[in-house]
DNA sequence: TTATAAACTAGACTGCAGTCTAATTTTACA
DNA sequence: TGTAAAATTAGACTGCAGTCTAGTTTATAA
């Protein structure tokens, strides 16, 4: 990851990255399916930290609020910490390969963590939603992945939150 | 292209492309950046038919039904047209490099479209709408984005249009 | 015509992800 | 302890995208 930081994910080779752990290559692929799947490390922490962003959002907030803020923060989190490289190379590379385990997997804590909220979102709601809280939270994942894919696809000088923030704004107005 | 309809993209590689043109290296890479720049062809083709398609868009539908029936167009000529395959190569290497030039183009003509059919929904809606017809057309390319992404991540049985369904139907609820 | 530049072509070469096989180390258990 | 199986390691090797350089063809203009 130092490595990666240092000189750019394209620009570290496996056989630098083994030199610099004194290991080999044999002993890499043994370990990991692809050079792109050590990334994965990290998205098991990614879903530790939005666990704990999810039990220190305040009570006292509107559901929406609540699913805004936390949104908010996740994409604050992503871009602070894994950054847009780190993103493109994450979203590019599991279109081509089976890595990241994670990341594909479509019953991640983070998604049930979207679900609860939206639930939270339609009980307060006065007219019932015309879809179901499942469609709603793929709809919401969806928009997500939307948002971060644009912004590494389309990089200008905004944050990955400020470039989602309409579409997030006009995901809520769809509840009455 | 039919080469990689025959044995998928990752399966040909670029001297069995040269080889089966009679061509060179040299000359490949004299006319494409890259192997996957190749497919750049097709989304300029895929432009022409999204124009046909807005302007055989019946008028007598409301904004909202036009705007729908448009993405659900598009997405299942996505789907017959280019398949999943070809929709994940495209999505994952204009992550990694400069290549696709239509698709990586902010300004394109698709998008123009989704502006101009979104712009007929808020005139016809009866409350202005909190946000601008800039945003608005960026939440929906988002959304698009994410549908597409999504399908292509998430392999299941539904086809993309189904897959986006109610995302489409969620954002077309966001105007009052 | 012919000189010169520009466009194009050929294919050997480089760099790197990922594979393969043979060794070495660790574990399990008699 | 001894030994067989499993896990791990080493590094040479393969396949392929992309580069490089030296040609060859085509366009331009005197």
């Amino acid at each position: 990851m130092q490595l990666f930081k240092e000189k750019g994910y394209k620009n570290v080779s496996v056989d630098e990255i083994v030199q610099a752990c004194n290991s080999s290559k044999g002993s890499f692929y043994h370990h990991f399916k692809s050079k792109a799947e050590i990334l994965n490390e990290h998205f098991a922490l990614a879903d530790k930290y939005y666990e704990q962003l999810y039990n220190e959002l305040p009570i006292q907030l509107t559901p929406k609020g609540r699913l805004q803020l936390f949104l908010e923060n996740v994409f604050i989190y992503l871009e602070e910490t894994f950054g847009r490289e780190f993103l493109s190379v994450v979203y590019s590379t599991s279109l081509e390969s089976e890595a990241h385990l994670y990341f594909r997997n479509p019953n991640r804590k983070l998604f049930m963590l979207f679900e609860a909220l939206i639930a939270e979102v339609i009980e307060a709601s006065t007219t019932k939603p015309s879809l179901s809280i499942k469609q709603l939270k793929l709809a919401f994942i969806q928009l997500s992945m939307g948002v971060i894919y644009y912004w590494c696809t389309f990089p200008e000088d905004r944050s990955l939150q400020e470039s989602g923030a309409s579409a997030l704004e006009h995901f809520l107005n769809g509840f009455s």
